[in-house]
RNA sequence: CGGGGCGUGGCGCAGUCCGGUAGCGCACCUGCUUUGGGAGCAGGGGGUCCCCGGUUCGAAUCCGGGCGCCCCGACCA
């Protein structure tokens, strides 16, 4: 950095600008553990809002919490053939404890499927017992080859949703409650509006049948798998003898979904609202919308000052509006100024003796609109009843941009290859073909451009007029299929 | 696992080529003056120079070995 200051900016090298807005706004930092990370109270504090937002969502649609434990017979885990064959390779095992080697090695769990199950075939006998409609927030284990604060950290936090059903029909309905509940959520919450669809086989989850997934596309156009919903057939159900009677008496095995986001969202906030100045939050998700700085003097105006911050303070709180008084002698406004924006806080108030004098406060934006000026003059009584409303409005504002820059950096009706390559190689971002659905198409486009199937999208993402032929010019198009890099 | 970079007060770095008193900026502590976009002055505290071994009168610096972290790639719900 020439100037230690200041992040490196997007354009320059977006990679290193998003490590120092995460460690630069106290998202959270690098741990003694490789790969993993610690995440610090600004972090965490992101991660509280989304947790509770999500959570209730998920009991309004009838789901409820429970807790499995962290550590899973490797058996288990080695029981369905598709989901060792995935996970095998990023475990962490346990083979040791109390001073012994065990009998038996424990994997500590990279996903949950294979004991929530072992334990719903405990609980289920009859039809009467479905479904089950449980979800466990926690952390998981898989031991990737290269982390990325947030976006793949080898310990990650995350909820996983499973359920077990009596249908197929049914599981396939709640796996698309769910990525409908996903995509919500990201579009209202985040800001961060993703295209959704369905994975292809060579991306689908270990285990699954069908996998859904919401992408969102990032600032520098690379894809984000931000959440997945997975419809497992009875696969998991037959290794786990997960049966139940059915009405007619007749024996059946379940039908069980499981879906999951986790920390990386964080980390998709990061990538698709920050600047060159550092993060912005939305105001959903901050732990802090509105933060006051007393502009104080070395008189004897300095005490009203800090009364009246206070004051004001408690107003917006009463506004429902999470506020923070920053008090601290030690830093100039200046300063301070600085460490909000690049902490990401919506809105900054100042409050000195000149407003006092004239009942009215300094309201600054994070992000300034088109054409207007830094810090806007507002009556105290005005900023206070305004506060939320002006909340909503930048909370919008975030999402429209987002949503916009989203189709901008999206290409429709690519029909070849060339065409391809040309888009990927310069700018990048969401490219929309046509696909005969052989895989080994998929692998050669891999090859070429780097940029994999992101999704096969549900019907509101595919484009007016269907393609006819494969990108790979090898026939008819069988689906339109959405392709990026990704991260 | 391949390529690159880096390990020196809390953080960012210089010093290493050419061995000889461990330094700078920020942060921190005390005091005074300040405070509307990264405060100033004065005083002060803090370091096994990643580890092990070797060469040398003497090693942050030279030699050998090891470890760790970050970035790029391969891999990856």
């Amino acid at each position: 950095m020439a100037d230690e200051k200041k992040l490196t900016s997007r354009s320059e090298d977006f990679s290193s600008w998003y490590n120092e807005v995460v460690l630069r706004a106290e998202l959270a930092d690098y741990s003694p553990v490789r790969g993993s990370m610690v995440i610090r109270p600004w972090g965490y504090g992101i991660w509280e809002n989304m947790q509770r937002t999500l959570d209730e969502m998920f009991k309004e649609t009838g789901h409820e919490n429970a807790y499995f434990p962290l550590l899973i017979p490797m058996s288990f885990i080695e029981r369905e053939k598709a989901h060792v064959e995935g996970f095998a390779p990023e475990l962490a095992v346990v083979t040791q404890a109390g001073g012994k080697e065990l009998e038996e090695p424990f994997a500590i769990r990279p996903t949950s499927e294979t004991i929530i199950y072992s334990m719903y075939a405990k609980w289920v006998q009859s039809y009467r017992d479905l479904p089950i409609l449980m979800n466990q927030w926690a952390n998981v284990m898989r031991w990737e080859l290269r982390t990325r604060l947030f976006l793949r950290t080898s310990e990650f936090l995350w909820q996983e949703g499973h359920t077990a059903h009596a249908t197929p029909e049914e599981a396939e309905e709640e796996t698309l409650l769910i990525l409908g509940i996903y995509r919500r959520f990201m579009e209202e919450w985040i800001g961060m509006p993703p295209v959704t669809g369905l994975k292809s086989e060579s991306e689908k989850f270990a285990g699954a049948v069908r996998s859904y997934s919401c992408e969102a596309l990032m600032q520098d156009n690379k894809a984000l798998q931000a959440g997945t919903s997975h419809f497992l057939g009875q696969n998991f159900a037959r290794q786990f003898d997960l049966k139940f009677q059915s009405e007619a008496g007749a024996e059946e095995y379940a039908w069980n979904t499981s879906w999951g986001v986790s920390t990386r969202l964080v980390g998709g906030m990061v990538m698709t609202h920050g600047d060159d100045a550092g993060l912005v939050v939305p105001p959903r998700l901050a732990p802090v919308q509105a933060v006051i700085v007393p502009i104080t003097r070395g008189d004897d105006t300095a005490a009203a000052v800090l009364e009246k911050s206070h004051q004001f303070a408690a107003r917006l709180k009463d506004q429902g509006v999470r506020v923070k008084v920053d008090a601290r002698e030690n830093l100039s406004p200046g300063a301070k100024f600085y460490e909000w924006e690049r902490k990401g806080v919506p809105f900054r108030v100042e409050i000195g003796p000149k407003d006092m004098e004239k009942g009215q406060v300094a309201l600054a934006r994070r992000i300034v609109p088109e054409g207007a000026g830094r810090k806007e003059f507002v009556a105290e009584d005005q900023a206070v009843s305004e506060m939320p409303s002006r909340l909503e409005s930048f909370q919008t504002e975030l999402r429209e941009a987002a949503w916009k820059r989203r189709e901008e950096n999206s290409h429709r009706g690519v029909k070849t290859l060339d065409e391809m390559v040309e888009i990927i190689e310069n700018g990048g971002g969401m490219v929309y073909t046509g696909w005969n659905g052989d895989p080994a198409v998929e692998e050669m486009v891999k090859e070429r451009t780097k940029a994999t199937i992101r999704c096969i999208p549900t019907e509101e993402f595919r484009s007016g007029s269907a393609p006819d032929r494969c990108v790979s010019g090898e026939g008819a198009s069988t689906m339109e299929v959405a392709w990026a890099r990704a991260y």
